[in-house]
DNA sequence: GCCAACGTTGGC
DNA sequence: GCCAACGTTGGC
């Protein structure tokens, strides 16, 4: 399994409205940028990611799982970039804040933190246990 | 194919 | 609301 981050805009699409779609999930749509795109075409059914609230909350509130692999977006009239379909898992017992990242030396090499403007990241596994861990899990 | 201008993202 | 970082566009 492989480990992701995806970030929203929560006034946009927030972690609340995807736990209400439940198991059908919802597309994640409107990624226009290539790195982002690479990253969703080499996720598999299965994989899970953080999802985190950028702007407001700046922080990893939940895991999300991929429960449809990539496919054209349909919000992308040019035809040049995908989306996937992902659901709500499970929120963190503590959300971990951008800032509580950064004080984290051992995620220092985290997308989130140097990469601060990719809407889809790679996570490590070792990344992903710290966060975890850190968010009461 | 270079690069300046411009637009967007997202932290602060 | 500002601005740094970065991506994209378009003139040459």
């Amino acid at each position: 399994m492989k480990y992701w981050l995806v970030k929203s805009e929560p006034s946009v699409w927030s972690w609340d409205q995807q736990v209400e779609k439940g198991a059908r999930g919802e597309a994640w749509t409107g990624v226009r940028n290539h790195s982002a795109k690479l990253n969703m075409m080499a996720m598999t059914k299965g994989d899970r990611a953080f999802f985190y609230h950028s702007n407001e909350g700046k922080e990893i509130v939940g895991i999300a799982e991929v429960i449809r692999e990539h496919y054209p977006d349909p919000t992308d009239k040019t035809g040049k970039f995908v989306c996937v379909d992902i659901k709500a898992v499970k929120p963190l017992k503590t959300p971990v804040t951008l800032d509580a990242a950064k004080k984290e030396p051992r995620l220092a090499d985290m997308a989130l933190i140097k990469l601060s403007r990719l809407s889809v990241q790679p996570v490590t596994a070792g990344e992903w246990a710290i966060v975890c861990r850190m968010g009461g899990l």
